[in-house]
DNA sequence: TATTGTTATACTCTATAACTATA
DNA sequence: TATAGTTATAGAGTATAACAATA
């Protein structure tokens, strides 16, 4: 069997981000967290009083779909918000949500580690700088 | 602001997949396909009485995710099937499906261009080495 | 029995339109 | 008016369970 997408950078980048992203998920069952909620920990973490639009900014996720997200996580007790300027809300970690994020950035940095590994050596100090490279800035 | 992310390979694996995955949907809009459908088409065409068991482990589809679109692509008259080993079918492209691979093919150079010229030239060599590298080969 | 095709279902991510609220 | 939050909705992509058909 003959598979022609193997020549392509196109699909390799597909592939393992799509691997790697179910990979770090799983990684995350044990906080009870998706990989997207735990960016949202962590981006408030490092940016308190962050609005929601800033935030979906920051990760490209559109206001429509950052909501339900941040509403998970505020039921959950992980985040809590405060009145910002016009309708904004500022966004803050509670306590649990605090006690949390030590446990995820391990897990990151786990996962960062485990992709670093897998390069060749000589690619590692410039695998950033490659796939920041292959970034597209319009749509998406 | 503050974006931690931006220090992680994964995170701009991520990003960068998904948005050349959008660049190349909107490429092939003009042909009325989306990517995974183009991706199928090829397949199939280098490959003629694949079945559709095979073609998903190629492509990393799990069957009950790929029969609705085989189906939306035999209702289209773009590929037909015959009987095979077993309950096995052999898909195969109609004169219709035929016509259509040479433009998805050269959307697929085109879109494997950009990327390459995104790169630091002298990584290009190694483009597909290294993102093969960052593969899992467990779980998706 | 093992493999294939098929249906149903659900969850995540993403996209668009439209509504409400506030500087 | 411009920005932020919100709701509804739709479309991909992916995952699991279960059933039917065939060597």
């Amino acid at each position: 069997m003959n598979n022609p997408l193997l020549d392509y950078p196109g699909y390799h980048l597909r592939r393992a981000a799509s691997s790697r992203l179910a990979e770090l998920g799983r990684h995350l069952d044990g906080l009870g967290l998706g990989v997207t909620e735990a960016s949202i920990l962590v981006l408030i973490d490092q940016n308190p009083d962050l609005s929601q639009a800033d935030c979906g900014r920051l990760l490209s996720i559109q206001r429509p779909n950052l909501n339900p997200l941040i509403q998970k996580l505020i039921q959950r007790g992980l985040i809590l918000t405060a009145k910002g300027q016009g309708r904004a809300l500022k966004l803050r970690l509670t306590p649990a949500g605090h006690a949390l994020t030590p446990d995820i950035i391990a897990e990151f940095q786990a996962h960062e580690a485990r992709i670093y590994a897998a390069v060749p050596e000589r690619f590692r100090a410039d695998l950033v700088a490659i796939l920041r490279s292959l970034w597209t800035t319009d749509g998406s």
